[in-house]
DNA sequence: TTTGATACTTGACACTGTCTAGTAGAAAAA
DNA sequence: TTTTTCTACTAGACAGTGTCAAGTATCAAA
């Protein structure tokens, strides 16, 4: 067997985990295949990632640090796009959005890095409901439409990749005119 | 190793992978393990399910079966009562509706039964969207907001089940209020 | 009495994640 | 310059997994 000897072993096999995981799912991801792939043996990916839950872990704090710069510049421009922006970031990784919000794949309490970027991006979404609805308004009104927006969100988003939505309104048409629709419904109706 | 001879196998296996799916993940059921549990041979279940995803279908048939009954129950009282009843359904069966909504796990093309009671599911939400909005208006108004509705009601329940949610609050109080209001706010949306 | 179906059992296979124990090469310390 | 230490791997073994193939015991129908 040929080592490679190179520090870009962990991005490649990153990189094929997330492929994977964008196509079969998470589940689908072997360690062993992976090496195989990548022309290494088949423990030289625990090297990097210590166990099967150190490369999930690894996809989620990459996942979260991207969705949450994405939601960040999304604020300018209002509740509306950063809805939109939560979604097509969904739909633009698949692999990593697959794995984020699996906590059986990997608790993320043993991997504070992860827990942290994943905090920050959920504080991004609550800060601008907060900015709409007023900071002073009551508590409890804050966490229901910050709920709403984002089961808004995570739902449209997860029902697009899991595919439930797919060929079920005749030929689909236009994707992102339809997150663009949801996204304004629901954006009106946190001011009302 | 004692026969049990009872055409209850196949149920109990079912219970037993439900009850898995629910708290560890439907990844965590495995076939040898629940045999074992059972007090027969490794081979025992697949005689009932042919292969592994063979169970995941009839927890999806079982599942899709039920939600269709809710949601068809709740129609009576509004589009805010079926999301609620969504999202109930979610966390009553936490087991099912993790399997439920999981293609990669069993490819419903395979199992046709389970394809076409989702199928009716799905059609209950998009019958009472069309009630609500009227049935002559624009198709793609309508994709619209059935897919707003869903979206939200979808989001919420995997969130919740997920845990992203829990303990984001403070001490999160009352999880039936939340639902109540957030499906408060959908339902309202979806009339304007 | 034979046949056939049902509900299993047993054994084997390739594959998996992971533990343990190495090793080749480069950098740091003596 | 030699020795030590660290990094990035390799190699072998183990228990556990889903699944294929080939049995067997029980029972109903022909």
């Amino acid at each position: 067997m040929v080592p490679p000897r190179s520090d870009e072993l962990q991005r490649t096999v990153l990189d094929a985990a997330i492929a994977i995981a964008a196509n079969e799912g998470p589940d689908a991801i072997s360690m062993r295949d992976i090496a195989r792939r990548a022309g290494v043996s088949h423990q030289a990916p625990y090297h990097h990632f210590g166990d099967r839950t150190g490369i999930f872990a690894a996809i989620v704090e990459e996942g979260f640090t991207e969705l949450a710069e994405r939601l960040e510049l999304s604020r300018s421009t209002g509740a509306s796009s950063m809805c939109e922006a939560y979604v097509h970031f969904a739909l633009g990784h698949r692999g990593h959005f697959r794995v984020m919000f699996r906590a059986d794949l990997c608790n993320l309490a043993n991997y504070p890095s992860a827990a942290s970027v994943a905090e920050q991006a959920f504080a991004v979404l609550i800060n601008e409901v907060k900015s709409i609805v007023g900071d002073s308004t009551d508590e409890n009104l804050i966490r229901t439409q910050a709920t709403f927006m984002w089961s808004i969100a995570h739902g449209l988003a997860t029902l697009l990749i899991d595919g439930p939505l797919e060929g079920r309104f005749g030929e689909f048409g236009n994707v992102d005119e339809l997150i663009r629709d949801v996204s304004l419904i629901a954006a009106r109706s946190l001011q009302a």
